[in-house]
This record gives C-alpha cells, sequence and structure tokens, in this order.
DNA sequence: TTAGGGTTAG
C-alpha cells in the first residue's frame, strides 16, 4: 500500500511538471512531506528538481538539493542530472560542473546534459571539448548530443568543426529528427553557408515552426529581407502560425535592408492579424528601424504610443538613434529615461558622451566625463572574431595588441574610401 | 505506473 502512495504522489508531481505547473507540482511535493509516511523516491525528486528549474528558483533548488543529500539520493544518476541541470539554467556553471565531475556512474544523458550546459552559460569552446570526449569515454553520441554541440558550433561560428559534426552524422549513421536538422541548417547559416541550410531545408521531410523562424532570420541575417519574406508566405499557406521569434525575424531583416513601412507593418499585423502580442523586444526593433532610417519623430512618438513601459534597451536605441542623426534634444530626453533605468552601465553614458562629442558640446562631454570616473564606469569593449585556416582571430574594438595593426587600419581606411564613393552607410563609414 | 539531456531572434 505504501508504494502504491509514492507512485501516486509521483504521478501528480510529474504531472504537474509536463503541464508546466511548476508552483503546483512543488506545492505538493511539500503537501506529500506533511502527510508523512511516504519516503520521496529518485523519480519524485528528479521531478521536483525539474520543477525548480522551470521556476527558475534556484533558491527552492539549493534547498531540494539539501534534502537530496540527506535522503542519500544525491548518486542517483536521474537525480544527479536533474541538478546538473537546474544549476546550468539557473546561471551556476560551477555547480553544475562539480555535480557532473562527483557522479561515479555517468551515461550519455549526464555528458549531453554537461555538454549544453556550457553553451548556455557562454562557454561554447568547452562544450566542443566535451563532445570529443564522449567518445573516448565509450559513448556513442546521439541526436541530442549532436544538436547540443551544433548550438556550440554555431556560437562560434567555426565552419570547420560544424562540417565534421555533420560527418559524425552521416558516418555513424547517428539517426537524424527535426531538432538535430534544424540545428545543422542553423549552424551552416551561422557558419555563412548558406546553400547548405538551403538543401538540408528543402530536403526536410517535416518542417515545424522552428524551422521556417531559422530559415527566416537566417535568411534576414545575411540581408535576403526578400528572400525571408516570401519565406513568411510560405510558411502561412503551410498552416504553420507564425510566433513572436518569426515577427522579430521578419522586422530584424527589415531593419538590416532598411525596409522601414514594411517592418512597421508587419509588426502592425502582429496582433490584429495573427493574435500575437508584440514583447518589448519587438518594440525595440521598431524604435531601431525609424531611428536608422533617420526618422526621429516617428520613433519617439511609436515609443510615446507603447502599450507597456519602456525598459532600457527602447531609450538606449532611442539614443543611438538620436546621436547618429545628431538630435541633442531627443538624445539627451532619451538619456534622461535610460539613466534613470540604469545609472551604473558604461556603455549608456559612452553614447551620450559620443553625441555630446559629435555635436561638439565640449563642456557637456567633460561633465559625463567626470561623472564616469566619480562612478568607476567603463564600457565593456565590442567583439567579433572570424575563422580562417582551421584558426579563430578575436578582434576587439580599439584594440591595438596586433603587430599589424598598422596594416589593419590601412586597409580599413581604403574599405572605408571605396565605400563612400559608392554611397555606403554613413555610420559605418564613421566607425572606420 | 511515475524519472534526467536538444533546435529558432536580438
Amino acid at each position: 500500500m505504501r508504494e502504491k502512495d509514492v507512485v501516486a504522489w509521483g504521478s501528480m508531481i510529474s504531472g504537474f511538471c509536463q503541464s508546466r505547473k511548476f508552483r503546483e507540482a512543488l506545492d505538493y511535493f511539500g503537501k506529500m512531506k506533511v502527510d508523512g509516511g511516504v519516503r520521496p523516491d529518485s523519480d519524485i525528486m528528479s521531478s521536483v528538481i525539474n520543477a525548480c528549474t522551470g521556476l527558475e528558483n534556484v533558491d527552492s533548488g539549493c534547498v531540494i538539493h539539501g534534502y537530496v543529500i540527506k535522503s542519500g539520493l544525491h548518486q542517483d544518476v536521474y537525480v544527479a542530472t536533474s541538478l546538473v541541470d537546474m544549476y546550468s539554467k539557473c546561471g551556476f556553471l560551477g555547480m553544475a560542473e562539480r555535480l557532473f565531475s562527483d557522479m561515479h556512474d555517468k551515461n550519455l544523458v549526464a555528458w549531453n546534459s554537461m555538454i549544453s550546459s556550457y553553451c548556455r552559460n557562454g562557454l561554447p569552446d568547452q562544450s566542443i571539448k566535451l563532445f570529443s570526449r564522449i567518445i573516448q569515454h565509450g559513448f556513442y553520441p546521439d541526436s541530442i548530443s549532436i544538436t547540443s554541440v551544433l548550438t556550440a558550433v554555431s556560437s562560434t561560428a567555426a565552419l570547420l568543426n560544424g562540417k565534421i559534426i555533420h560527418g559524425y552524422v552521416i558516418r555513424l549513421e547517428i539517426e537524424s529528427d527535426i531538432h538535430l536538422e534544424n540545428a545543422l541548417m542553423d549552424m551552416y547559416f551561422k557558419c555563412g553557408f548558406l546553400k547548405y541550410s538551403e538543401y538540408i531545408f528543402q530536403n526536410m521531410s517535416q518542417k515545424d515552426l522552428v524551422t521556417w523562424n531559422c530559415m527566416i532570420s537566417g535568411y534576414g541575417s545575411h540581408g535576403n529581407c526578400i528572400e525571408a519574406l516570401s519565406l513568411f508566405n510560405e510558411m502561412k499557406s503551410s498552416g504553420i502560425k507564425p510566433d513572436d521569434v518569426t515577427f522579430l525575424s521578419l522586422i530584424s531583416s527589415c531593419n538590416h535592408a532598411g525596409l522601414v513601412d514594411e517592418g512597421h507593418k508587419i509588426f502592425q499585423s502582429m496582433r490584429a492579424e495573427h493574435g500575437v502580442e508584440p514583447k518589448m523586444e519587438h518594440y525595440v526593433n521598431i524604435v531601431d528601424l525609424f531611428g536608422r532610417a533617420g526618422r526621429l519623430d516617428d520613433a519617439y512618438n511609436f515609443v510615446k504610443s507603447m502599450t507597456i513601459e519602456p525598459d532600457r534597451r527602447v531609450w538606449l536605441s532611442l539614443l543611438c538613434a538620436s546621436r547618429t542623426h545628431l538630435n541633442v534634444e531627443l538624445g539627451e530626453l532619451a538619456a534622461h529615461y535610460l539613466l534613470k533605468l540604469e545609472p551604473d552601465r558604461g556603455s549608456n553614458y559612452v553614447q551620450l558622451l559620443h553625441m555630446y562629442g559629435d555635436a561638439e558640446l565640449w563642456e557637456k562631454a567633460a561633465n559625463i566625463r567626470a561623472t564616469m570616473k566619480e562612478k568607476g564606469l567603463k564600457k565593456t569593449p565590442g567583439c567579433s572574431w572570424i575563422e580562417l585556416r582551421d584558426k579563430v582571430d578575436v578582434f576587439f574594438s580599439g584594440d591595438s595588441s596586433s603587430m599589424r595593426t598598422v596594416e589593419i587600419y590601412e586597409i580599413l581606411h581604403s574599405i572605408g574610401k571605396h565605400m563612400e564613393k559608392e554611397g555606403g552607410d554613413s555610420e559605418i563609414m564613421e566607425t572606420i
């Protein structure tokens, strides 16, 4: 009878987790303990940890972790993997790493969990390294290992690694699924190999919302807005309903291509035609869209018409646009709201500082510098990278440590001149 | 009658 009780509680708790009612799952766990007489097993503890992950509540997770240790269930591979997942999704990578290395009987799921943990926490190289250790430890990667490591490859844009992994899938005859194909397609896009992405897309036996979103954003980020818009129509005809990601990709694509009215029209159609509620990200993109095109009045009127309270990104976007198109009055207004929300981020002041510099308002610029110094603020430098001859080169904004700095700037200058002749983007010119 | 890992934007 007692065993049945455990099963009954377990069914309730996991049922709540599956329907994403994490709060209720934790409440039931609480009730179970109060009612007494039932010792939770590893299944229940995995579900309970899963509920903490879903709530992104690391405090509850720590309490549960303590409980797990006391009840001796921390050695269980299911429970330990749930903990690795919970800590990494809450941003505590160190804890996840420690638990992973302490696991005695790591199975493939545990390895996969750690591979995605690294990538999720901004260490894609570690993720790729760990992947290559799977086989050394006697496991064959499955579709989930591949999907996870492909995500890591995508974020480093390391095409060679991506191709090697694609090779694994073919040689080891790893059973593919839609997640893997989506990740593969996205990886080729991110590494600039559009033809491969298209090939995979065309040959997919089934396409889901993520498939379409990957394609639309892939085209958009490579400046092919027309193709992105035509895919959107195709997607609708195929019966897949667009979501907030679809719209963000479309608006950002219009943004890159300078199709201002088209982008705004798409934004307006979100709620009216598709029943998708715009989020802050969509608002930010529209402000950016108007701002980039120099339509500052439209940008500001749009901010004033927002139905949700604008956050820092909205004001920052307006400030950057005001700087680019030298509208000091609007820039100061945007900066006022921005600094009210976030007074301690260096990059906010830097935008304002540059605007004053561009407008030759030296006294105001000096005041901003003084404030920054007083607050001890610095801006984190921008960074980009490229893979050439199997090696990834990283560049930091303003970095002059390279032996070939002079040469680099000479080439940049000549590209700038060339662009000027061709009537290029004034913002890029200014950067050069 | 129950358990752990994966894909899309900016």
